[in-house]
DNA sequence: CTGTTAGCGCCTTCAT
DNA sequence: ATGAAGGCGCTAACAG
């Protein structure tokens, strides 16, 4: 028989044939306290749930993502879990199957956790109701001592890392202005998401500044997927109307469209150019290489963890503007 | 002022004019104790922290991935969060970052947790030292009451989700030779890592079947990522080894090759085919389409939680075996 | 079906 | 620096 390793504080102490105090305080280990050579060498794991109980709070932090199998998202959730693994945090993941009615339902979950804070990833959808009720949990949260941090879109008096959005979609239509295309539609996800509202805004601005006018058929709604763009740029085939450049609101969608146009037979850049947004990962091996607007995304995470991290800064909510950065490649390159 | 929700048991029960053990009771509304009117209005949450401490367990599980943003192990994820949220289960991620000697640390952490159970999703690497402490780990977890799930690799004494690596990759071998290819190039992952092992000694064999020999200099090792499909494919071209067909041993691998390959100007697959194995998801946006084989990624997840959730059934680890099927795509078509 | 009591395992004042 | 004692919020075994 090894000696085995103790399953509580209690019988560690009276191993080590001191109080329970004592044994708590020197494998806590404070400042200019060595931990004792005999707790070293056991394997012992004080109680997490225990301790939580007794301080009034943990050390898990909490990721609603809308789809943790989309790569805006994955990107996302490893910049959190490289933070959190440095800051000796665990992360709780929550996926809602883009239904915003579970963000509420999982903020609830993480606040009966004690979570210390929590990080909502992806826009936000219009919907009064879900809205109203996620505010609301979000708020008892809050009251209960928790940090909250959203990514992507704004709620007011929640710390955000706010996506530019919109100054990204201006500068790329300049960008494809200047290629020289003069037509556009675009291929945007669901009216309610903020971000796509932004996005197409932007875009819409950016034309603008150029003389160029977005009419509204030239505006195509779907889902913010890779099925939405594909079913968006059918319905653009078929809708009849003009354009030698498809802007799709994020990069999955273009990935989406891109599939379609294969379908139907039309070669990209040759026939007609696409961009998207955001720069996922997977987006460097598809071919034709897609025109985009880069988002560090991994960074969108750690920011966010940054935020809920740092001490609290009284009511003032900080916001994070990250920057986006246009990157032109071979999906845009010619004007047909 | 409104009436303002609770934030203890004790309160809730002062507010109801009964015992906090009453209150208790009707609230976890056991069966035939419909849930008071008075509750239901109030959104108190129990202390999780606190049922944990009292119970004795948590309704935690963990899941421990190599990287949340390989889609291998997003996918595997999607399944472990869906069926968590139907069982009401909420779910801890930790990210290794591919480092093996990771694994151990997570395991403690969620030890710590008490954590109801632990998914380890990805190959084991045969170093002895981490494996060993790994197992330490595991024994400790499960003699605290925790179970343990691995998926696709075996650990003896632990239940596992199978995947029939060598089986599909000897389909996968007869298949491509049934199109024609005589001469194989494997751009193998880690000699460490048995996943890979298994895959490359199932295509050996599927080989051996048709009367070929895969010569050892037509095996090349490089890292399970992107990156080390593209290295190996740059290490296969100046090797000056002559081959029809490259087998990847996973689809990032293989798409990473296939990078290298137009990066040579070599086109695929009029010039050479190429073969991966998973069918990851960003595969199907892939040009040309990539031949793989098929494994069900979400269900992986999905069996994992099934594996755990089950009640215990003695001493015998279950297995749960997944068939892989050969996918033939566009990737493979053509001997040149 | 209630309420009382005793834990769960840890942390943290408070004296010593 | 150490030990004793109280508390964290909840659950569960025990009586009535």
């Amino acid at each position: 028989m090894e000696l085995v390793s103790p399953a509580t504080l209690a019988e560690m102490a009276r191993m080590a044939g001191a109080s329970v105090a004592t044994t708590s305080r020197d494998f806590t280990g404070g400042p200019g306290r060595p931990a004792p050579e005999l707790l070293r060498g056991l394997s012992y794991l004080p109680n997490a749930a225990a301790q939580a109980a007794g301080r009034g709070h943990t050390n898990v932090v909490g990721l609603i993502v809308h789809d943790i199998n989309d790569p805006y998202f994955s990107s996302i959730a490893a910049g959190v879990t490289g933070v959190a693994d440095e800051q000796d945090m665990i992360v709780t993941l929550a996926d809602t199957r883009r239904r915003p009615e579970r963000e509420a339902k999982y903020l609830a979950s993480l606040r009966q956790l004690r979570c210390r804070a929590v990080i909502l990833a992806g826009s936000r959808s219009a919907d009064q109701a879900s809205e109203a009720r996620l505010r609301r949990e979000i708020a008892s949260f809050t009251a209960g001592g928790g940090r909250v941090a959203m990514i992507s879109q704004q709620l007011p008096g929640v710390d955000t890392v706010l996506v530019e959005n919109s100054t990204g979609a201006r500068d790329l239509a300049h960008s494809l202005f200047d290629l020289g295309h003069r037509s556009f539609v675009v291929l945007a996800g669901p009216a309610s998401l903020r971000t796509s509202r932004d996005r197409v805004s932007g875009f819409r601005q950016g034309l603008a500044d150029r003389g160029l006018r977005l009419e509204p058929r030239h505006v195509l709604h779907a889902d913010f997927t890779r099925e939405g763009g594909f079913a968006a740029a059918m319905h653009w085939r078929n809708s009849g109307v003009k354009a030698t450049c498809l802007f799709a609101a994020n990069d999955v969608m273009a990935v989406g469209a891109m599939a379609a146009l294969r379908q139907l037979g039309l070669s990209v850049p040759e026939e007609i150019s696409i961009a998207g947004f955001d720069d996922i990962l997977p987006l460097r091996d598809i071919s034709p290489a897609v025109t985009t607007v880069h988002i560090p995304l991994e960074t969108l995470g750690m920011e966010a963890m940054g935020l809920v991290l740092a001490p609290e800064c009284g009511l003032t909510p900080r916001v994070r503007r990250i920057r986006c950065t246009v990157r032109l490649r071979e999906s845009t390159r010619h004007v047909p």
